[in-house]
DNA sequence: CTGCTAGATAGTAATGATTCCTAAAAAAGA
DNA sequence: TCTTTTTTAGGAATCATTACTATCTAGCAG
């Protein structure tokens, strides 16, 4: 989905963020992308606008906008760390071969019930259901 | 809980993996624990026992047992591997600053119906629910 | 509109977990 | 016991991420 340049300038604002070309697009290519990016994908991605941005300033920046609750960290196996610009509660469809994240909006899901008999004085915030299989590509390579 | 060392021979030999004392020593750790670790927390566990095993022969052993499905890792943020050796279907719970994790057991959730809608082909094969919130130690701590 | 200041950017160097490479050692079956 | 195959240990290499730092810029104040 398309987000306004508008949209992020006042969620910057809202987080107090300063808006700079670098630090939108970045934003802009994650909200509107469902693929949950890496770094790298991402600094390639907004290579093509600003040829001279660092993978510093991608990396700097997805941590602020992690700081600002404005994106998520997902992760698959203990590789490199992809993001998710979706904060709407839903979870997460991830092929034991290629990795490719898909998500799932299924709204049952949204109304698990916390367990019972945690340990005490745990706070529950939220959760997330992670469904792990073989996506139709992998499994017809296989065979 | 503990575990013989003629299970674990047992368990290697039917995974066609051989028994070394590394391999046992490795193994028996992470089924006898609940906390999860990482490699190197196994390494330094380890070598009490063995002094001279190398990180090398715990990140190759984490390999080969994990490819065996004996062991599973687990993710909590983009950070170092986490490994469990408890393979029966459980869920975690997972603090957002000390970064613990604890096993949830809970009949209910291992019976959520799998969502529909999902992409054409895709077969998933399991699931797990990660809980995130605040430990009573951390949570006491920022008061 | 202009100047000021905190915060952002880019580039390079450093870190740290993990993997690669290889020779020596040890397991397991014949 | 012998042989083959796998495992181990150690050091070097890799690669994502972080640290450092000088320059630059957004955004506010005047």
């Amino acid at each position: 989905m398309n987000i306004s340049l508008e949209t992020i300038r006042q969620r910057f604002k809202d987080q107090g963020l300063k808006s700079t070309p670098q630090r939108t697009a970045i934003y802009k290519a994650l909200v509107e992308t469902t693929s949950h990016p890496t770094a790298e994908d991402l600094y390639r991605h907004v290579s093509q606008d600003y040829p001279m941005i660092s993978q510093n300033t991608v990396y700097y920046t997805l941590g602020v906008l992690q700081q600002a609750r404005l994106i998520r960290e997902v992760n698959v196996g203990h590789e490199r760390a992809r993001y998710d610009g979706n904060l709407s509660p839903h979870h997460h469809l991830i092929c034991h071969d290629c990795q490719s994240i898909v998500d799932v909006m299924d709204k049952k899901l949204n109304e698990i019930s916390f367990p019972t008999g945690l340990p005490t004085g745990f706070e529950i915030t939220d959760y997330q259901v992670e469904f792990r299989g073989y996506c139709k590509r992998c499994r017809t390579q296989k065979a």
